[in-house]
DNA sequence: ATCAGCTGTTACGGTTTCCGTATCTTACGA
DNA sequence: TCGTAAGATACGGAAACCGTAACAGCTGAT
C-alpha cells in the first residue's frame, strides 16, 4: 500500500500548493492595481482588459473582442465608445475591406507615456527582482509564466464553451 | 563610452522584458477567467475579488474592505449585499465588541466546492505544468511569484496614496 | 459628566453602465 | 433576385456605482 509517500513527493506538491497560492495572491493584487491604475484614467476595469487585449493581439473587430472577453456585443459597444472617447482606440471602417460591414478596432499610442507612468513602479520593482536571478532561473520564469497563461487561455474558453 | 554593452546584459535585459510580458498576458488572461467564474455564479468581477480578499485575509470590516479596494463605502455594502445574498460571506455585529459600530465580515465555506470546480480546468493545468519542473526550480518559480505579489502590494499602495 | 467632533455603516437618489431587443447594413446561398 | 444570416449600433428598462446624508457609537477635552 502506499498510504505512506515518499518525503520528497509530499514536498513536492506542497510547493505545488505554495504556487497556485502564490499566483491567486498575485492576480488578486495585479487586479487591484489596475482598478487603481484605472481609476486615474477614468475608465472601468474591463476597458482597460479590452484596451489591453486591443493592444496585445492586433486590431480585431468589436463583436470578436465581445466574444473573446465573454461580454454582451452591445456593452463592447458602450466599452468602446468610452475607450474612443479618450483616445486609447480609433474605430477604423475601411472601404475596400472585404467584409464591409465589419468594423476594425485599433489601438492608438498617443497616451501609452501616460499609461505606463502609472505602472512605473510596478515595472520598476520588477525589473530590481529579475536583477536578483541568474540568466537560467529567468529563463525557468520566463517560461513558466507563458505556460501558466495559455492554461488559463484554455481554462477559459472550456468555461466559455461547456 | 558604453554604448555598446555586454552580449549577455543585453540578453538579460530582453528576457527580464520577456517575464513582464508574460505577466501582464498572464494577468490579462486570469482577468478573462475570473470573469467568465463570476458570470456562472451571477457575480460581478469586484465581488470575486472582494471575496478572494475576505478569504485569505480574515474577517475585516466593510470599510477597511473598500479602502484597500480603492472603492466608496456605499459601493462596498452593494457588492456585501450580493455576496451575503448569494450565501459566500456574512455580517456579525458583535454585542461584545470593543467598537460597537463595526461590523466584520467573513468567508463562508458552503459554496467553496462549487466555485473550486469552476477552477478545476486551470487547477489541473497548474499541477501538470509544475509537474515538469524539478524541486529546486519550482522553490525559485514560488519565491519569484510570491515577491512580485509583494511588489503588486506596493505598487498599488503608492497608486492610491500618491 | 457632558458636549463636540470623529469614525463606521447603511439608506437614498441621481448618474452611469449593462444587456436584451430592434434596426440598419452588408454578405452569402438558393 | 430574394431570403437568411451576421456585424454593429440605437434604444430602453434594470442594475450598479457613488456622493450625500442620517444614525449609532467612540473619544477626548472641558
Amino acid at each position: 500500500m502506499d498510504s505512506v509517500e515518499p518525503g520528497d513527493a509530499r514536498r513536492r506538491r506542497r510547493t505545488t500548493t505554495r504556487i497556485k497560492e502564490a499566483m491567486r495572491e498575485l492576480n488578486n493584487q495585479l487586479a487591484l492595481l489596475n482598478h487603481h491604475v484605472g481609476v486615474r484614467l477614468s475608465l472601468r476595469d474591463v476597458d482597460l482588459d479590452c484596451l489591453d487585449l486591443i493592444a496585445r493581439h492586433g486590431p480585431l473587430s468589436p463583436g470578436a473582442l465581445a466574444r473573446r472577453v465573454g461580454l454582451h456585443p452591445a456593452t463592447m459597444t458602450g466599452i468602446l465608445d468610452r475607450l474612443q472617447r479618450g483616445g486609447w482606440i480609433v474605430r477604423e471602417r475601411d472601404p475596400e475591406a472585404t467584409d464591409r460591414r465589419s468594423v476594425t478596432v485599433r489601438a492608438l499610442r498617443e497616451r501609452n507615456a501616460e499609461l505606463y507612468g502609472l505602472y512605473a513602479g510596478m515595472n520598476a520593482s520588477m525589473d530590481e527582482l529579475c536583477a536578483g536571478y541568474d540568466e537560467t532561473q529567468l529563463d525557468v520564469i520566463a517560461d513558466f509564466l507563458r505556460r501558466a497563461g495559455e492554461a488559463g487561455r484554455r481554462a477559459t474558453d472550456e468555461l466559455s464553451e461547456g
